[in-house]
DNA sequence: GAAGGTTGTTATTGGTTGATTACTTAAACA
DNA sequence: TGTTTAAGTAATCAACCAATAACAACCTTC
């Protein structure tokens, strides 16, 4: 039957917990730790509130299951800028591949909201961990100067909080200006990956 | 009267709101918007939480405040940081302005949240204008490139992440080099302002 | 010294929200 | 086909929280 309903597809657990944590990192992006509700979450991966907390366990243990993935994906990204010599210098590849991240919705936000809870005493630990892990991967797999790595990190973080102040979607010449300079001149792809 | 208590002191109305809101930038610093409770800001305050709820009409326009004021505070030091020309270069001396605003107890830790709340309607926007008229200020009364400015305010972006995350009282030898080179060298300075 | 405005509190409430429980229904399997 | 197992929900609860209201103490000033 269901005439429009689509059927609601029932799927294995292994895939049912993918498709919450892709669901949360976009909603924990979008509104925070704290701000996001686990109903929220559950609207957006299509499934009841009950089922998100239940597969989890709580709401702490699926943030941080969700700031893991996100420190993997940055991790992955970067090994395969890595291995891919071009030619190009590697902070050049390391940085593309940085902004190509902006287009998986969500992960470069949700960072940013990690980032700031490092005075939470269950997520501070793995947002330190995470960030650690980064810059040990750029500095010592990259090959980056330790101040190279540094600088490298710095325009991370302002891409991230460009993001999340959505500059690059607004009329301000300024705005645009400095989107551009962060993104490292292209604002017209920086614009395409983040409208998605 | 009073053995022990001090005597619950009553103060004018102009001094109870900074008091209020000193308070709330510390504890909205520590917790995010979100995160925080008015009753959190009232014990930092020393006051009941309704008072901090009718003194500032809403939770929502205590943090908007709180916001309007950290980029006010920004504001002053560069200027005062511009004026003050010592025959340093300009970025030089913005850059050791901003370093000293880490002693003001939680105003880079709530500049961090705001600018992590620009999809919030009624935050959002204060957050663009704040972080836009910051950059404004660097570029065109500090006189630096859009290249430059963009850079400083990188930063400065690394410099909050680092301080969120409480990396600078990491045991991490790693951490510790990446503090070095967020702060320009001077990681004793930077632990010793954080600890304030 | 009372009147009136200002500073503050206690009590309360309606709305959320994370979590738990008990119950359903679809698939796998013998 | 009937039974077991896994996937999922509806209903509910206790805790929390921002906001309101009603009241109390303080200070000034006439």
């Amino acid at each position: 039957m269901s005439t429009m309903e689509t059927t609601r597809q029932r799927l294995p657990a292994a895939e049912r917990r993918e498709s919450i944590l892709a669901a949360a990192t976009v909603v924990f992006g979008e509104r925070g730790y704290a701000g996001a509700t686990t109903d929220q979450i559950a609207t957006a991966a299509g499934i009841s509130q009950a089922y998100v907390v239940r597969t989890f366990g709580s709401k702490e243990t699926l943030f941080v299951e969700v700031a893991r993935r996100a420190v993997g994906r940055i991790e992955a990204a970067f090994r395969s800028a890595i291995e891919a010599d071009d030619g190009r210098p590697v902070d050049q590849r390391l940085g593309q591949a940085y902004l190509e991240l902006i287009a998986d919705r969500g992960i470069l936000l949700a960072l940013l909201h990690i980032f700031s809870l490092g005075n939470d005493p269950a997520i501070g630990p793995v947002g330190r961990e995470g960030f650690l892990t980064i810059y040990r991967l750029v500095r010592d797999e990259a090959g980056l100067a330790p101040e190279d790595a540094s600088h490298f990190l710095a325009e991370g973080m302002l891409i991230n909080t460009v993001l999340a102040l959505q500059l690059h979607d607004c009329d301000d010449p300024d705005a645009l200006e400095l989107v551009t300079q962060a993104c490292g001149g292209d604002l017209v792809r920086f614009r395409a990956l983040a409208a998605g």
